[in-house]
DNA sequence: CAATTATATATGTCGTACATATATCATATC
DNA sequence: GATATGATATATGTACGACATATATAATTG
């Protein structure tokens, strides 16, 4: 008999189906930021639970940041920071090997795509910036000070981008590039090494180059990563 | 007198101080999926709190997946789904302008930066699904369809770059793609429009071309994106 | 020994009581 | 009468106790 084909039942806990109810209570209902909820009291009523299960289930959305609440004034509709969340759960330690990889591979689409909106926003105090860190680099030879000064000068790219959601994206998503390359350097470095585009070559790329030339650069830079992955 | 230094006292309610001591717990316990937690009752006795604040705290965990609570066996660490919690968050009516306008850009990005992977990872199965597309393109003038298959398209090539996570990064934003396209095809459509790349196009260079074509013809093909930001 | 039943236990749900902050109104002070 | 001060009502925040429910383990039964 085939029992593969019979899925166990949904088994949802009060909570979780409160916070489903008031999911699609908030979307149904047109809620912007800034609109009052009513009374905790009186969803619990509605939903003819406790207002204890409806605490816990608002209490999620708060972490969340979709909504506020004050003593005596009740509740209200709240911007959520859309990256806020990802955070707590950007840890090596609980994410797969499949889900990191995904994610360094991701880190290295960005940067390449990047080079056109690079173009566009890249100012001679940038560039400077971009400059003094290449030049530190040039002036020690300590390993730890150097894979630092190589997240400063792709952080300050990022920087460069202008683009608020992107950069957090990056600073969010160090944790599991700074794993995802301790894992990388240390396998034994392949062929064609000597090749690779430095920050430098990058830099003057950028200051008389093309978007074009500016992304080959880079993914000369990366390539050895994207030959690990 | 100076006042703008008092800085208001941090006021964290005790479910918040909960939810912290929790995360820096589970850190530095060094917990891997799988690891079981302490019964609820010996972390509210321990954290000196009542049980139904610490089940506050833990029904956030919860949420973000991290926690897996199941009756009498207790509450066991899980690995948790990065992107799962976003989406919550992904309603173009809570976020504001800005941000819609930072996460478009990041689509642009990621769109133009796939280009090389999507040479490593092409198959003529995946070619074949995007030629379909683009014919059924060609055979209708519905407005409604067109914008449809568009969508189709790109999804495709999101799915053709094998990257679940980036596949599922697109899905996620699309309600927000939606908003942004729907904003963006309202304006007057300016200059330059018959030069913009068609879906042919792309396939052409797709299958006989090489990656630094592709962002070209790419980078035509959303230009007028690009512009209207 | 297998199947069933009983028991202990940790989470899930609920109701109530009280704490706390704050908006609103009332009072006092000049 | 305007402003500062104090009282009151109210919605959220915290705590506790009781019971429901599922499940692992032990005890029982055939």
């Amino acid at each position: 008999m085939p029992l593969t084909r019979l899925r166990p039942i949904e088994h949802l806990s009060q909570v979780d189906k409160i916070e489903l109810r008031l999911q699609e209570y908030l979307r149904n209902e047109a809620f912007n930021p800034g609109d009052s909820l009513p009374k905790e009291m009186e969803i619990a009523k509605a939903l003819g639970v406790s207002r204890t299960a409806v605490r816990e289930a608002i209490s999620r959305f708060r972490m969340l940041g979709i909504i506020e609440s004050r003593r005596n004034r009740g509740m209200v509709i709240r911007r959520p920071d859309v990256l806020r969340n990802i955070q707590r759960v950007m840890d090596p330690r609980l994410l797969d090997g499949d889900t990191m990889k995904d994610i360094f591979e991701m880190r290295l689409v960005v940067e390449l795509g990047l080079a056109h909106i690079l173009f566009r926003r890249k100012t001679p105090a940038f560039i400077e910036t971009l400059e003094k860190i290449a030049r530190s680099e040039d002036e020690t030879s300590d390993r730890i000070d150097l894979i630092k000064l190589d997240v400063d000068f792709h952080s300050a790219l990022y920087q460069m981008s202008g683009n608020e959601t992107i950069i957090r994206f990056q600073r969010m998503l160090m944790p599991i590039f700074d794993f995802v390359d301790s894992v990388i350097l240390q396998k034994p470095s392949m062929n064609k090494p000597e090749e690779r585009a430095t920050h430098w070559d990058l830099i003057e790329e950028l200051k008389q180059g093309t978007p074009t030339g500016f992304m080959h650069k880079m993914e000369s830079h990366l390539w050895y990563f994207f030959e690990k992955i």
